[in-house]
Formats: structure tokens, sequence, C-alpha cells
DNA sequence: CACCGTCGATACCCGCCGGGTATCGAGCCG
DNA sequence: CGGCTCGATACCCGGCGGGTATCGACGGTG
């Protein structure tokens, strides 16, 4: 199977259908579902089921479809890594969320810049749900996730730290000043729903709640009194006075682990990970 | 990049010479070193240092090496997963070296075929080292590891038994007769090296013993007074009459654990690894 | 019910690129 | 200095990937 047919697969499991696949794709209709029933009938599978109304994936297809995305994700992978080895010897980058381990991310760059021989860290903050592919696919060397709220499977971790979770209100709401606050009192507080986040497929669950992307986005809404939120303890280096916390003991504990694709041969990640495990 | 140029290069990497990697290829040299030349200049990248006598990696190529067998194996897992998914919806393929968990497979076979919506398994026995490529290219479903000597970087693992080593002997060698031994006893028997086994990249050590590819292979050695070894306390219930065997009390305890690839959704595999926790 | 719009499949054409053979040229050897 | 090895270059050809035009099946609609 070549990248370009995994490609074109992968466009038209998407959109569900070829032309607007081949739009996508800056290709013409015709051809690509041409290449389409070329791979089926290389691989002896079908992979759609086609009618002049609708498209839908075919169990083999939905197979395809996820081993595809993955198999992509590490020819890219394979490409950049090599590039970077090529033109800059030097540089690691590390991915974390927008907004989240605020206090452990600075002291680790710190401690890690005083190691000797240490090489310049680049720090990409991106949206939840997004460190695994990014690593996944050479964009980044390794990754700060949120157990359990990331999923690190595929990839090798070390823990670091384990904490409760607060709720988040907006300032001068009635439950603020409770001392602590169950999930089920959290989740039943009357017009501050709790907010959805991107599943793994980037999709929203169905729901009350804001869909939201990141932390800064979710404290705006809750400072503006549209939601109420449980986030880790350490979130609250970041709160402004526009909100309050109260904490929640029976929320399941957070562990920050630091994650990095497995097979990883290098000496300057290794030190990076030798000094989080050190702090 | 395509697959067709990353297996090009991957031949050229393992050969280091043009000729023979066509030749492996089936292909005349003279396109494939055009193929390659046009790779490395679409990535940017010097792959190889050339002269008409030698041809060598240089760092990005060794990284390209690494990144694209993995990426090769992802493709293929997807073809192999999406023809079967196809062909049989049922069928899980479990891999384990030959010759190990003697005990606990066919108690874990039982075990599974008496629940209800159980799959037939098939069992694919290896050589040492092969079960975590056979995972990675589609080849397996599930696999039997045993740490520390299989790595299960990259793939998700849940233990099942940790037992201690012993040492295995000719039948009648004065040891034979010793309550224990250490480690250091056997390393040094005399005219009974410890055998040499495939390092992850399919080569062996150097040194003295001989070179072994499985337990069978090994135990014949043994019976021969060619080798001593030290193995799980489990591989007794397939030993002959042949050899002996000695507890050896600091040899590293050996975790066996079931493992899969990450992201695997299979009710089927769910099921044989939920059996494989409650044994 | 006839008309039309949508959308994937088919038919057909063209130019590029992947693969072949012949040959060159740089090193190392005797 | 001749000969050998081995990768690079030159050149040719056929297949295939991509384009346009068109068909045909299916629904929605006046």
């Amino acid at each position: 199977m070549e990248t370009r047919e995994l490609r074109y697969f992968v466009a038209v499991a998407e959109q569900l259908h070829f032309g607007r696949a081949a739009e996508r794709l800056q290709m013409a209709q015709p051809p690509l579902s041409r290449a389409i029933r070329q791979l089926e009938r290389r691989l002896g599978v079908t992979l759609f089921e086609r009618s002049s109304r609708a498209v839908t994936l075919t169990e083999a297809g939905a197979v395809l479809l996820r081993e595809g995305r993955a198999a992509l994700d590490a020819v890219d992978a394979a490409e950049r890594r090599t590039r970077r080895a090529a033109h800059g010897p030097a540089g690691l980058v590390l991915v974390t969320k927008a907004g989240a381990s605020s206090e452990l991310l600075p002291k680790l760059l710190d401690a890690y810049a005083a190691e000797p021989g240490a090489v310049p860290v680049d720090v990409l903050l991106c949206g939840v749900g997004q460190q695994e592919r990014l690593l996944r696919d050479g964009q980044a060397d390794v990754a700060l996730l949120h157990l359990p709220f990331d999923s690190a499977a595929g990839l090798d971790i070390e823990e670091l730290t384990t904490e409760g979770q607060v709720a988040i209100l907006p300032a001068g709401h009635p439950l603020a000043g409770r001392r602590t606050l169950s999930m089920a009192d959290v989740a039943a507080i009357p017009g501050l729903p709790l907010p959805r986040w991107p599943g793994r497929d980037g999709r929203y669950p169905d729901g009350p709640g804001p869909e939201v992307r990141d932390h800064a986005q979710l404290l705006q809404l809750i400072a503006l009194s549209r939601a109420a939120a449980v986030l880790p303890e350490s979130c609250r280096s970041l709160l402004g006075a526009d909100v309050a916390t109260v904490p929640v003991p029976d929320a399941p504990r957070v562990t920050t682990v630091i994650a990095w694709p497995p097979h990883s041969r290098s000496l300057a990640l290794a030190g990076l990970i030798r000094t989080a495990i050190r702090l």
C-alpha cells in the first residue's frame, strides 16, 4: 500500500463524500473513485458501501481508517525527525496543554537548562488531547500529560506528581464559600453546567455545557457565570480574582506524567526525563 | 514520502550497497540510485555518504532507518488488519516464544475458550525477540512477553505472573547436586558457557557461548554438555531426564506479561486480556 | 409522474515518471 | 598502467496517475 492511496482513503473515509474528498485533495473526483476501487481490489476488501445518495464505511473500512491514520502519522514522523536530525542537531520540542502544569513546567525547564549538556527546549502549547498526536507524528519529542484525562497509550511514561482537584466557580457564587464540594454537588449546580471537552476524535459529546478547547477559554466562561469546572489544584496559580476555588475530595486524583514515543534514542531526551524524575 | 521510497531506502541502508539492495528489490541499480537521490533532494537531507568503495549512513540516515522501519511496519499492520477484519470477523492471533510459558498458556487458552463469546485463538510460536515486531506489523493481536528479557516499549501490558529462575545443567554434572547456585557460579562453569541470544537487531553479541534462537535448540545443546543456561522456573515442565535444574536465587525474577498494541479496539481481545488477568 | 439535481462510475486521452539498458568515471588493486 | 568494482549519468519506453466529458441511479419536488 502506498501512502498516496492511504491519504486518499482517509480523506474519503473522513468526508464520506467522494466529491468533497477530491476537493480537499486538490484533484478531480473520477481519479479518486478509481484509486479507491483499485485499493479495494488489491486488498480484496470492500471499504465503502456506496449508493448514489450516501457513502458509508464498512467494518473493514473502519479498521483501515484507524490503522491508516496511525501509519500516516508514523510516515510523517519519520520524515520530520529525519529533517530535524539533519538540520539542527540540537533542540527538543516539549508539548503540553495550554494552561496546565503552570508550576511544574518552569521548574522543569530551569532545572534542565542548568544541567551540563542541556540543549534548547522549545515549548509547544496545544489544545486538549492534541499532545499524543503531536508526539506520534514527530512534531514533538516529549509531552506532559495529565492522567486520567489524557491517554498515554503507546507512549513510554514516568510519573511526576499527583494532585487533587478543586471546583472553579464564579467569584461570589453561593457555593464558593463551602469548605468542600462533592462531584455530585458540582455537577448539579443550577445554571452552571460542566463544560464539554473534545473527545479523542476531536468531536464533542452531546450535553448541556459549553464546548471548550483550552483552559483560558474555560476560565473566561466561568468568570462570566456560564460554567463551572473541576480542575487540578495547580491551576490555582493562574486564576484571577474573578473566580473562586473549593476542594473536591471525591474527584479523581490527577497524575502528571512525562511521556515520549517508545524507541526514542536521544541523549538530550534522556537528560530531560532524568531531570524531570529528580524534581 | 511514499512507502516505495521508504522500502528502497531501508533496503540500501541495510545492505549499504546499491547493487545488492537493487537485487533484493528485484530491480536494476540505476533507478534505485536515482530514487534515493530524489528522496534526498525532496527531504533536503543527505542520507548516505558514498564513495565508489563504500556506502555509509549519515546521522540523519540512521534516524530515517529507525523511523522508516516503524512506519513500514505500521503500513503493513494497517493492510493486514484490514484484510483480517474483512475476511474472518473472528479469531485472535497470540504469539509467544517457542518453549516459554508452557504452563500458563494452556490454562489461559482453556479458560478463555470457556468464556461466553470466545473466538478462536491461533497460537503463533516465534523465535526470541520477534514478538514485538509481529504485534507491530499486524501479524499478531496479543503476545506473552517475559520481562526483563523482552521489551514492551510501545505496547500496553498487564502483569500476569512473576517467578524465579533456575540453572539448567546436563544431567550428572558435578554442580547438579548443589542446593542452589549463584549467577556467578553458573557463569563460571568450565566448559559450559552461557548461550548467546540474538539482540533487538537480530545480531548476536560476541562471546564464547553457542548462538541459540529458541529453547528447544538450547536444551539440546545442554543435554549434549555444550552449554548451561539460566531460565524461568516454569521451564521445568518441559525438561527431560537428560538435564538437571538448580535454583539460582540471585537471578533477576521474570515477569510474564500479556501485551497488545495500543489503541486495539476489539471485544475479543478485551475478553482474552480479562481472562488472563483473572487467572 | 415527469423533471431535475446530486453524486459516484465509466470512457477516453495525455503527459510524467518509474523502470530498463548502455555507458561513464572514480577509486583501489596488482 | 590496465583492469575491476561500483555508483552516477544518459537515454528510451510503457504504464499509470490525473484530467475532461458523460453516463446512470436515485430522490426530492412542482
